[in-house]
RNA sequence: UGGGGCGUGGCCAAGUGGUAAGGCGCGGGACUUUGGAUCCCGUAUUCGAAGGUUCGAAUCCUUCCGCCCCAA
């Protein structure tokens, strides 16, 4: 079977690579552009990214080399802007919080990618998430968790069709991470103490704030600090500076830590007040995605995950009109952010996943 | 040189006689393919300076230094 492997340059998408030879597959290895470095190097601004930098489509097309697998470039600058940068601008300006890694996974990857690999005359898209694709006895497929709970990435996968399931390969879902770095260590991979990315990838300094100022230089906007009764007690610079649930940064004297309740772009306003006030026991969420590909007609039991690395809480859920749906926590839950993703599972598989709004 | 107010760690700030809260920042750590996120630990032998009162003062008294407001 032919398969295209997505080459990050990383450790987990070269051993992917690797596993998928060594099964005996025809494995192309095809890394994304998503970005030219020139105009930032040559305007003195930082490098634009850390994932898919020069250095890691070299790295890529090495552990290709090594694999005696053919290794091929394709440029996704503009899809990557249309897809995850300008999505990460607008949700800022809107204040809300955006999490372009489920941007990149669901409107690049499992979209663009995942057609351009049809294109190669593949039949699967492999990746080296953290993630498990099973089929059930009646045709259709379910997302699991990786087995490596630690390195799950399911949460920035919740978009997924079952057509997109139905192509997608992750071999190294059922591993742990160590045993990934062991694997390319055997085979030689000269990225097999490559750090784990992380942060995110296209803004490779950290300082997202900047960069959303050079792309939208209205978004410097000054606002007030409000409490909770809308009094007055201090100024910012810009909403795209906060989010639901942050605490440091605003430069308040208090005699208890102040968290962001509420960011209001409206008035530029950011709401403040203590830690109890971030709980919240309800949400609703728009693109809900169920992935078997059917909403269910009632309530039903499921742990819901409102953040990475938050652990999944027990709620009921229910869709509603539009691609929206209601989750109701039994529990109050911390800071859930507008913008941010809740996706839903029974154990561990996937059951659903949108954007709260 | 009339009246009033104020000087507490890098910043903001509580504390008016009983032996320096807290927030921000900063340093370190945990976590991390979203979030300058969150979480944990650390961060003033000292309260503008010098004297004095007191068992004991950042807190009371005196003087000096500096800053702000009002009036001229």
């Amino acid at each position: 079977m032919r398969i295209v492997v997505a080459m990050s340059g990383g450790v987990d998408s070269s051993v992917a690579a690797a596993l998928l030879v060594e099964q005996g597959h025809d494995v192309v290895g095809v890394s994304m552009q998503l970005y030219d470095q020139r105009p930032a190097e040559e305007a003195g601004l930082p490098a634009f990214g850390t994932c898919c930098t020069l250095d890691d489509l070299h790295d890529a097309r090495r552990v290709a080399g090594a694999l005696g697998i053919p290794h091929y470039i394709v440029n996704f600058e503009e899809t990557f802007h249309d897809a995850v940068v300008s999505n990460f601008v607008r949700e800022y300006a809107a204040g809300r919080t955006p999490i372009p890694c489920a941007h990149c996974n669901g409107d690049l990857k499992f979209a663009r990618l995942l057609d351009r690999a049809q294109a190669f005359g593949a039949e699967a898209l492999a990746t080296g998430h953290y993630a498990r694709i099973e089929r059930e006895a009646d045709g259709r497929y379910v997302l699991r968790r990786g087995v490596d709970s630690r390195k799950d990435q399911t949460y920035f996968l919740f978009g997924m069709t079952q057509a997109q399931m139905a192509a997608a390969r992750f071999p190294v879902g059922a591993l742990a991470k160590d045993d990934v770095r062991a694997h390319a260590r055997r085979l030689g991979l000269r990225v097999a103490a490559k750090p784990d990315s992380q942060e995110i990838c296209f803004v490779p300094d950290g300082d997202y704030a900047a960069f959303l100022e050079r792309r939208a230089p209205e978004l410097a906007r000054e606002g007030p600090i409000l409490d909770r009764d809308g009094r007055r007690i201090g100024g910012h610079g810009g909403v795209h500076r906060f989010t639901v649930g942050q605490r440091r940064g605003l430069g308040l004297s208090s005699t208890e830590p102040l968290y962001v309740l509420e960011i209001r772009a409206g008035d530029a306003a950011v709401v403040v007040g203590p830690r109890e006030a971030l709980e919240r026991t309800a949400l609703t969420a728009s693109g809900m995605n169920w992935l078997d590909g059917r909403a269910p007609a009632g309530w039903i039991s499921v742990d819901a995950q409102i953040r990475h690395q938050h652990a999944a809480a027990p709620a009921r859920a229910r869709a509603l009109d539009a691609g929206r749906a209601e989750i109701v926590f039994d529990q109050p839950q911390r800071a859930i952010t507008p913008g941010q993703a809740v996706v839903c599972y029974d154990g561990d598989r996937v059951v659903c996943g949108g954007w709260i709004e």
